[in-house]
DNA sequence: TAAAAAGTTTAGGCACGACTAAATATTTTG
DNA sequence: CAAAATATTTAGTCGTGCCTAAACTTTTTA
């Protein structure tokens, strides 16, 4: 009788729960930061010695490479993962509010589920039905089917406009709820086209104009709208 | 020293598993069949002896009443959550298809992972977005907030209908690749708005008139399109 | 109605991913 | 630079949900 060999696959069932440690590292690193034990526990709400079980085997699968003490570094595989994670995060996102018309700062939660999506062409299907936009209702690019991501700093608050200048709305700073209301009350949409016709140096305020019509936004509200120059 | 008490609490931490048991259950129920654990587990690629452990732990929880042998039978908790299920998995299917341009068939596999998205606002707004429709793109009818379901009996083929009567598209009775590009190919789709204006008896086909667009449509279409008459 | 067949449950494991407590490394500080 | 503080890993458990094998019920059949 000749004996029975099992290969261990290396299967990968990246699992809902490893995606998650590797946008967490992700976002650790784009800080700047060192993927530590603490630190990414720390974002996920869990304990250091959970996330080391957890690096061994996202090290087994070539998606970290880890070295005891060291803490967590991605690897390509690791990268291209975690950066689709953030395109369907954010591509969900801009759905909701675009299209379903949710509040900007309620879609971050649902979005959390949502990116665990498995379906290529689902999002695929979903950036051609929003008309590929590069940028999500919070003002953070959306990397493209590549992993590409456009530089958020092509992104300028409205503060930062010259006289005569047109641009369209493209995100917020912040999100306190009382001030994505006040946008909602003015009419403020992603999207939004206008242009600068005046600034009141005095206040600080800009006055815009809006298709025909004119408006004065203040201050505090130009610092904090997003918007690409056109 | 005051011993410390802990309750155990009916935690419900109703897992996208359990849901696919009672998703599963309320299916056998509908087609007139009894639960039995090979039934379910049939039904959901399982062991029968894996349904068991499952069927206990759903009646803790009350979901469904269990007796050994006997098999199981949702309670009306446990068909409110099976019922809410299908609602999303049939709202989803009807997005992907008309806002996304899915074809009919491809689109059930990601709808059984997007209907365990936990959101009841998503899925209200994902209705009014799609015009609360009463039918999926297979013309099984869609639950309503409350549970209530439609009778899929008020959908009818089109060789039911009688000269001169106007008609919706709603679905398709079975659904063959060749037959979903066929409907595809004359420009089928959900919600079409047509008139019987000729019945051939000679080889059963309909003459219909789409807007101002007349065309024939053989025995064989309108014996498997479902519509709601006007 | 007794024996065979079919269906169901129990028993014992396994993988995943979390937790606590204890041990071990590394950093910081006096 | 040694002691204290902090960070990290190891060891041992637990719950969920799956599996197989074996035992037990129920149903069918001769």
């Amino acid at each position: 009788m000749s004996p029975q060999i099992t290969y261990k696959v290396t299967s990968l069932p990246t699992t809902s729960n490893r995606q998650d440690y590797l946008k967490a590292i992700l976002s650790i690193e784009l800080k700047g930061g060192k993927a530590s034990t603490t630190a990414i526990a720390t974002r996920l709400n869990t304990q250091p010695a959970s996330v080391t079980g957890m690096l061994k085997v996202l090290s087994d699968h070539n998606l970290v490479s880890y070295v005891p003490y060291q803490g967590a570094v991605l690897t390509s595989a690791g990268k291209v993962q975690a950066i689709n994670l953030v395109r369907k995060h954010r591509l969900w996102e801009t759905f909701m509010v675009e299209k379903l018309g949710f509040g900007w700062e309620e879609v971050h939660d649902v979005a959390e589920q949502l990116e665990h999506i498995d379906s290529p062409k689902l999002i695929e299907k979903l950036d051609a039905f929003l008309g590929r936009p590069r940028f999500d209702p919070h003002g953070d690019p959306i990397p493209d089917a590549d992993g590409n991501i456009s530089d958020r700093r092509s992104l300028v608050e409205v503060s930062a406009l010259k006289l005569g200048e047109k641009a369209s709305v493209r995100g917020v700073l912040g999100s306190s709820d009382s001030f994505l209301k006040h946008l909602d009350d003015l009419g403020i949409k992603l999207g939004l086209e206008f242009a600068v016709v005046k600034i009141f140096e005095y206040d600080g305020s800009f006055q815009v104009k809006v298709k025909k019509e004119e408006m004065v936004w203040s201050k505090k509200l130009v610092e904090q709208l997003l918007v690409e120059k056109k």
